[in-house]
DNA sequence: TACGTTGTACGAGTTTTCTCGAACCAATCC
DNA sequence: GGATTGGTTCGAGAAAACTCGTACAACGTA
């Protein structure tokens, strides 16, 4: 899915100015979900999100993750895909949140199973 | 993890004669379950388990997924050491059934995502 | 004993994912 | 302009996952 071709898919770019292509809340699959969050880093950034975020954007930086960045890009790029997170540019950066109402409407109660993850540290 | 080791690993086969070796309740990890809920045969095995199984134990053949007898036993492997199913032998064949009650007191919700889930058919 | 049934183990080929270096791009700041 | 910053893209190597054929084992039954 390139951003180019997101126009013809139904996102519009003149209400979320900035707004990566990501997928329609009703086109997020359960299957692509699991998968995303199959991965420890990935269940890492998506609970930092969602315990610390309060409501703020951030970039790739602000999690600490002490990975080479074509990793985290490799990373982020995943959790966008499948529909968990939302990226916008600011300037030089790229700022991510989660989609909360989005994946709360599509499957309610798996943020609370994140939320309760206790990961083994990675970082 | 194999079926000789396993009582060392906690797994009391007295208990549960003929119950093939698979992680405690305790032990079910995050990661291992949406990755295996990642792939849509193996939801759809989930799926039928929790709509159609009566409490019953099913062999691989009820399921009717069309697929090579070696490809199944990959799957239902890869859902018995994530901690999803339980199989056990009953003379030939190898019964499957869904850890409910483990699943839910592990991660609540869960089970509800996989079964609201509409996958594209496979079979 | 021979056969059909249910399923395993092994190995190979194919595809996907993860990781990361290197080069690069765009915005900012001195 | 030149350096710094936050990030991308490309490509390659390594690891993991998926698929499936083949061979095999155990059980029941005619």
């Amino acid at each position: 899915m390139s951003q180019e071709s997101a126009q013809t898919e139904g996102i519009d770019w003149r209400v979320r100015p900035g707004a990566l292509a990501e997928p329609e809340a009703c086109d997020i699959r359960l299957e692509a979900v699991m998968s995303a969050l199959s991965e420890p880093l990935r269940l890492t950034i998506v609970r930092k999100l969602m315990l610390e975020s309060d409501d703020f954007d951030h970039p790739c930086g602000w999690f600490n993750l002490g990975r080479p960045k074509s990793t985290l890009t490799h990373h982020f790029r995943a959790l966008r895909d499948a529909g968990l997170i939302r990226q916008r540019q600011y300037g030089l950066e790229r700022r991510s949140r989660l989609r909360t109402e989005d994946l709360d409407e599509r499957f309610p109660g798996l943020l609370q199973l994140v939320k309760n993850w206790q990961g083994r540290d990675i970082v």
